[in-house]
DNA sequence: CTGAAAGCGCTTACAG
DNA sequence: CTGAAAGCGCTTACAG
């Protein structure tokens, strides 16, 4: 590669000042129509390269919003991600993604990054076990946070997250309503707010209906397809055989189903199975899947733009944004069939 | 947020100069074992955070690899992201990752903001019609590049692939030694490295074996669940109806499925078909998927280990390495039906 | 083993 | 409308 070219460069070319070279390429006003013109044709003739790190060691500002969730390659995550990208691309920021896995000590590490490399904020669904302190320590340090799909207690940063418990009391009501009685729920985990969220909301519409809730018939633990296709036989062996499962989301579902149809059952007719999130798989899976819309794409847009406001130094209240979920009716649920 | 602080911070309090406190922060022998450690003591008990951008600007190593490839929640690429996540982890390097969607532009622009940031290397799928010129420009710019899945003639750079065309003749050569004759070819698209490869693939195999290739037995485009979902119809509906399809990738291969469930035939016993990647999700599909295993960790590992022994002077023959593809039997192929 | 000084490539008051 | 100069926070020869 020949000689680095920088400003300097282009400004010994043309006998002008670093200066009119600099606020020439950022379209400053300042700057004559004729000069910027002369300037910005030779930087592009002869492959000027921004240098974003010296800019940035200048004015603090970096361009970059770091984005950390559990998986991203977990389809719930990956439409929100959709919706940060597409916001975020419009105002020129660049996103700096990754996993933590629920490991806090990967979720520090991606922090520090974020705060070595001088980001400008950042959008996260915590780590199973992140203390307050660690989301306090980012304002502390000038990097301005936004949560979503869950909450830390007490953190004081915006949320925004779907309405948990109300979204799975509209799944089991609609198990209720069609008849059902026995109502397992399958998958997730009281370690996070969502989880705890969701087993709340079950638990509450069971007892508005007057049903009896059996401790053994929540298997807690998967939240992928694979999870649910496995816990599927001690789902068919569960006592007094319930008639449906209340999944933690469509990929349990998905994967509950699966598991129910190499058993030899049939899904949606011998067991209702109710996904949670409507995935665009829920759609074409067999039988379609009854599911829960989530908001994915809403928590990422708002969460996005509520970040870029902050950055842009408008106020953003710190509160729970709840996104209402609605449910979706396909060919998953039907009338209870008891089994033998 | 309290006043900045900075190395000369730290040197000021402890009565040292600022190369010495960088020195020591980064365990050069040059330091006294004593200096050390209360250089690195005070440094943790002030909450001292490390300007990258300052380093880098200075050392012009960012420490930053890209990755860019169509979209990083298809699963397939997820697979390759997991296994140079974790290479780039153990060498302490930041990712920033990207879709490009198969937009030209959107690859530009990432590339771009890599060079800003002087990164120090770049792992790229190609987007659909990269001119080889768009990669040689990245290694005149000191950005040295590696390529995975797709390769661009001429380009100079290493490629890490699977066979495409010795996997899909695995797959083609299963089904025919079943008994089918008659085989189509769904999804997949001309314009890729990959798509050619394959295609050619499952001509050559045809051929050897005294097979007709008939034009319209090929339903180019799907790529996705969905996509392969809504083609079903049309395949079902193909002239001398074929008896098995070979499929572009697992996703297809399993939206096909879900469509020829819905016609209410069974797709393993009325309609053979295959997959291709072998995602996780290939053997807990109803049925079971028969695919072909294209080694996609393998590609990301050594994909991410040549790119990290350039950067660290070791050199790289640049060529195209190719991983073996492996036939995974399942129960979603069999022998040949004839429907009416 | 430690320090003084230059410089990475920008941007921003300030002066004209 | 344009230029000269300082400074962002590091690291790296160089000197001692």
């Amino acid at each position: 590669m020949a000689q680095k070219i920088k400003l300097s460069t282009i400004a010994d070319a043309l006998g002008v000042s670093t200066a009119t070279v600099s606020l020439a390429l950022r379209d400053s006003p300042l700057v004559a129509d004729s000069t910027r013109e002369r300037i910005k044709e030779h930087a592009r003739a002869i492959g000027y390269i921004y240098n974003r790190r010296a800019a940035s060691l200048r004015t603090s500002r970096s361009g970059i919003v770091g984005v950390v969730v559990h998986d991203i390659m977990n389809p719930f995550f990956a439409e929100i991600l959709k919706a940060i990208e597409s916001e975020l691309d419009r105002s020129r920021q660049t996103f700096l993604l990754s996993n933590h896995y629920d490991q806090l000590e990967k979720q520090r590490n991606f922090i520090d990054t974020l705060l070595q490399l001088g980001a400008d904020g950042v959008i996260m669904s915590p780590a199973i076990g992140t203390p307050r302190e660690d989301i306090q320590m980012l304002e502390e340090n000038g990097l301005p946070a936004v949560l979503v799909a869950r909450s830390v207690e007490g953190a004081g940063v915006p949320v925004f997250r779907g309405d948990d418990s109300y979204g799975i009391g509209l799944a089991t009501n609609h198990l209720i309503s069609l008849g059902h009685r026995r109502i397992a729920m399958i998958g997730g985990t009281d370690q996070t707010s969502t989880g705890r969220h969701r087993y709340q909301g079950y638990v509450l519409a069971m007892e508005k209906a007057g049903l009896h809730v059996q401790p053994d018939w929540r298997i807690p633990g998967p939240r992928t397809k694979q999870a649910g296709f496995e816990v599927s036989g001690q789902f068919l062996a569960l006592p007094d055989k319930p008639t449906a499962a209340v999944c933690w989301n469509d990929l349990v579902a998905i994967g509950l189903m699966n598991g129910i149809a190499r058993a030899g059952l049939v899904p949606g007719v011998d067991v209702s199975v109710t996904g949670y999130d409507d995935l665009e798989e829920a759609a074409i899976a067999t039988p379609a899947l009854t599911t829960v819309w989530n908001g994915q794409s809403d928590v990422g847009r708002r969460a996005a733009r509520a970040l870029l406001d902050r950055l842009n130094g408008v106020a953003v209240k710190v509160s729970q944004e709840l996104i209402k979920p609605e449910l979706h009716v396909r060919q998953s649920t039907g009338k209870p069939v008891e089994r033998k």
